[in-house]
DNA sequence: GTTAGCACTCGATGGAAGTGAGTGCTAACA
DNA sequence: TGTTAGCACTCACTTCCATCGAGTGCTAAC
């Protein structure tokens, strides 16, 4: 059977009227609300026919149709209209980002925040993957007896501190020591190789001299490095599912909640998923525990390299042209506001 | 009227048959499980003394009886029995501290989410106030043209670092001599003196060789120390909510999780509390939005001073006991856990 | 091919009747 | 005088049933 042009008319009405109302769509209120020039009967032809192509579902005989996953999937790649975010949003974004930009983990923050605003949806975000970001300089600092801070730095910038408990007395000079071979040792190496490859190995051995402190900073060397390769995810907007009719119902709300609280589980969905503004619409997601969900991502990127996501997450009747809209603006926007004009690196130690 | 010992035993029973079955109790059931010694009736006419009391209370004239938090205050004053923790329960508790305890901060983290597995609520936990924390020495280290890190380390060990996008150009040789002096400046102060005496004024006016660089340097700084006051918030098992029959009812869950989605609300209610081991029940939170819950929490220390906070948040029917026991076993393992040998402090710079 | 008409379906709504756990009162009992 | 048995009464909860209405699918006429 062809899809009709009058026939895309009809599932464009009823998803368009069914993501406004929520309730199933019936032949009668499509003739009266959407100018199609045909009978509710001849609707109902079409409408039959439409379901036997997989389109169009029925909870029940007596009740409206329902879009199906390929329906929405029709409507998101051919028959929504594009839709332009109205000035006053984009000023709120703009304002929005650009005040928060001291630090990359709030930027994202607050943008996962606004955009769970927007949407009145669940939104969230994760940093871009670090395995690529190139170690620039590693420092010691002593706290007191016990205690040291490793900071690392990354080429990007990144920094990350831990304050060590090392079970091994030390001076001064030999934590600048280690700091310095540790910063000529794996300087201009990215995070992954210097974990994946044996070069933690080789230095264990080159350095003599202070073996025994040595050993007790590298193990904690390499859990900050491996805890450097980590996402992290930010979520907002948790409690907006409530206001979904379709999360009205106890079970489900509790079965959405669980879900994304599997911060794990989730995180890896996000990180696999392709760059782009990319839908994910029910089944397509993959994973049983989503099919009645669907997600919008999009990437943002940090100096034009890495990569991190923002999105969200709601029931597959979703305004999907406005959302992504926002995704979209909202993304690029972050990704110029990261772009820092490439001067040369300084250089130290 | 008097509080009678039988008039005990009947709320002492009731309290704990209704944490137990979450129904209302009758008069023949209290009868038949415990073993008063007295018939129906009997309690009846003691129930209705209660009931005038304050102690209790009716849905409807034909529902059993639901403790009051009254009675709830006087079973966690005067009735109920100590709980003394499993060893299992204790191992396993020991073995999860002593797992995490590289960083305070995961540290903290993980002990929240087992409260919330072992008790079956909403666990959260909160990190020290650090007015009180000095500040031992700043450190500006270079990165990019734009971009250096303004690195913070307290007395006590806790480090705090931001990348600072900078408008100014600057020499490693003027980054240096600006940390040296401010630590020079602020080292020794608590953080809340740094913001709340002009000290960063007389700062500013002080030094005029690099006036620009400090300038832009300055308005960084002072944010970051503020959010080194900002405790930070935990919580886990949020979905837990879900098994608790009270709220098997969307608007009450609903209106719970955005309750304590309201982070900093909630923070500030933990925040303010006592320390030491603490209950509030139901209209002692003081907020009506929290009327129906119940909060537990106890503190923990950090080289015997800085104190955070533990604790859950359920309905007002709550093991008081099992859960106040487990809640104490695990601040009070957190705390000599976090104790260091009070040895002498290295100096640096 | 389109449409009007009509029988049919089925969830939702709302009252009526029945059920049972529980109370409160009264009068008898120890 | 405190305790208890007996009994009428209350009220949420469940089940059943009738009604309603939005919507379909089929048929026959246009």
């Amino acid at each position: 059977m062809d899809l009709t042009e009058r026939k895309l008319k009809i599932i464009h009405a009823i998803v368009a009227d069914f993501i406004h109302s929520a309730e199933p769509v019936g032949s009668r209120t499509l003739s009266k609300k959407y100018d199609l020039g045909i009978s509710p009967a001849t609707i109902r032809n079409e409408m039959s026919d439409l379901e036997e192509m997989g389109y169009l579902t029925h909870p029940h005989t007596s009740a409206g149709r329902v879009p199906s996953d390929k329906a929405y999937r029709l409507y998101v790649n051919h028959l929504m209209e594009r839709y332009e975010l109205p000035e006053e949003e984009k000023r709120i974004i703009n304002e929005n980002i650009q005040s928060n930009l001291t630090e990359l983990e709030h930027t994202i923050e607050h943008a996962a925040e606004l955009l769970s605003e927007l949407t009145n949806l669940t939104s969230f975000a994760i940093t871009p993957r670090q395995d690529a970001n190139k170690l620039k300089y590693i420092n010691l600092l002593p706290v007191d007896d016990q205690t040291v801070v490793l900071m690392i730095v990354a080429e990007d910038g990144k920094v990350i501190n831990k304050a060590l408990r090392i079970g091994v007395p030390y001076t001064r000079e030999n934590l600048e020591l280690l700091a310095k071979a540790m910063t000529q040792t794996y300087r201009g190496h990215t995070i992954s190789d210097v974990l994946t490859l044996d070069i933690i190995k080789y230095f264990e051995n080159d350095i003599e001299v202070m073996s025994r402190l040595a050993k007790s900073v590298m193990p904690n060397f390499i859990k900050t490095l491996e805890s450097m390769l980590n996402v992290d995810l930010y979520m907002e907007g948790l409690t907006n599912i409530f206001s979904i009719p379709e999360y009205n119902d106890i079970d489900r709300a509790r079965m959405f909640l669980e879900m994304v609280n599997r911060k794990k589980d989730f995180t890896d969905v996000l990180v696999n998923r392709d760059n782009g503004v990319i839908i994910t619409i029910g089944d397509e997601n993959g994973s049983e525990i989503m099919r009645d969900c669907s997600l919008i991502t999009a990437d943002y990127r940090i100096n034009g390299r890495l990569v991190g996501k923002l999105g969200v997450i709601g029931p597959t009747r979703m305004k999907y042209g406005e959302v992504t809209s926002v995704i979209k603006y909202m993304t690029d926007n972050l990704s110029s506001a990261f772009q820092i004009t490439e001067g040369e690196l300084k250089d130290d130690e």
